[in-house]
DNA sequence: ATTTTTGCTAACCATTTGGTTAAACTATAC
DNA sequence: GTATAGTTTAACCAAATGGTTAGCAAAAAT
């Protein structure tokens, strides 16, 4: 029987490329090796999907649907933010390890395609700063946190809890750390991290 | 007169490379657009550097040779580990001001080409956290700083000062700023960031 | 002055690449 | 059972791409 259909092509099509596209990028990527990859005829990526462009973007947009419901719990929980750096610290750099491809694959696609944001900004769910902001004043005139912009308090959170996966070939260098060892660094971050901001924000 | 030499051809393929390469990546990047950025015949490329792979690589430990001084200040200064901190953030912001696009092309192609680092760890001056970590540990000891892993208060203060220029298009897309507050948000950092970190770890 | 070396270009080449097409196969509708 | 619509493949195509070559022009060496 041929129609065996073990799994939908569309998924196969989707999981090969998400794999190709994540480690290669957009231009380092080719038809041929999803293809490959899907164990499928070549042509089938045009007829589900009508190019590589558009291939693309639909791997780009289920990536970036997966990162969107982690920073959003930052900026929308209903917690402390004290609480929420603590969560956000604890899953995040679970979530990432799971997914080690995905921070790098949408900083630099997005770098690359400044356009891209603008596509995806008007989907439902795409993290505004708002409601973080109102909060975090909140408690900096309840005398909870010192003050701080949110803005500049968020891209904090952001780059402590990211910026280990991405720059993560330079520091095993530069610290001479193994594999094994920088595993163990990123997983002391889990409280590592957000010590480290509470200590900087929290009113003593 | 045909051999103007207005400028040294290697000098003028390097500066065209690098803007290319920088922008594109090794695998978006194109011969033609270089030899056009440069003004010169494709061939010329070859007859220089001896294909696209070798351009690449003297593009990119030129790049490295860059940002490495950088690093080694808070690595191997004399003075204190607040001064470094408070040095570091002040010159690398405005550093990569400068070269913007330098930490994205770094970790980007650092992610791509793993080797990448053996060929240039070699190289003199290549950051080593040894120094640093020693006299963090003695500042520890007399009391100074709390307790703290110099790999992790590394990769921090690394984060803070980078992070903001690889993720600047999703940053502002979140916070709603545009290109000009983002500026502004930016050379804020370069006190932001240094306090933000002693607050941290400095004893009280 | 003339030979040799170096710097440079136009034209060309082989391969790769994203994409297309026509035909075959499979499942479903009638 | 046969027509119909959906799925898949092998073969093909045009454009792009990194790289090469043969020859010219300008310096440098003799």
């Amino acid at each position: 029987m041929k129609k065996a259909k073990d799994k939908n092509t569309e998924s196969k099509i989707l999981e090969a490329a998400k794999s190709v596209f994540q480690t290669k990028g957009m231009d380092g990527a080719r038809m041929q090796e999803i293809a490959d990859k899907a164990g499928i005829n070549k042509a089938m990526l045009h007829y589900y999907f009508r190019g590589k462009q558009l291939l693309f973007e639909a791997v780009f947009k289920n990536a970036f649907s997966l990162l969107s419901p982690q920073l959003n719990t930052i900026l929308n929980d209903e917690s402390s933010i004290e609480d929420k750096i603590k969560n956000f610290t604890n899953n995040y750099i679970s979530f990432i390890t799971k997914h080690p491809y995905l921070p790098n694959f949408i900083f630099q696609e997005l770098n690359r395609n400044p356009e891209f944001i603008s596509k995806i900004q008007k989907s439902i769910g795409f993290p505004s700063i708002e409601k973080f902001k109102k909060q975090l004043n909140i408690e900096i005139e309840k005398g909870i946190l010192i003050p701080i912009k949110a803005e500049q308090l968020f891209i904090n959170i952001l780059a402590l809890n990211i910026f280990p996966f991405i720059a993560s070939p330079l520091i095993k260098a530069i610290t001479n750390t193994d594999n094994n060892s920088y595993e163990q660094l990123i997983e002391d971050r889990k409280i590592e991290v957000s010590t480290f901001i509470i200590n900087s924000i929290k009113q003593k």
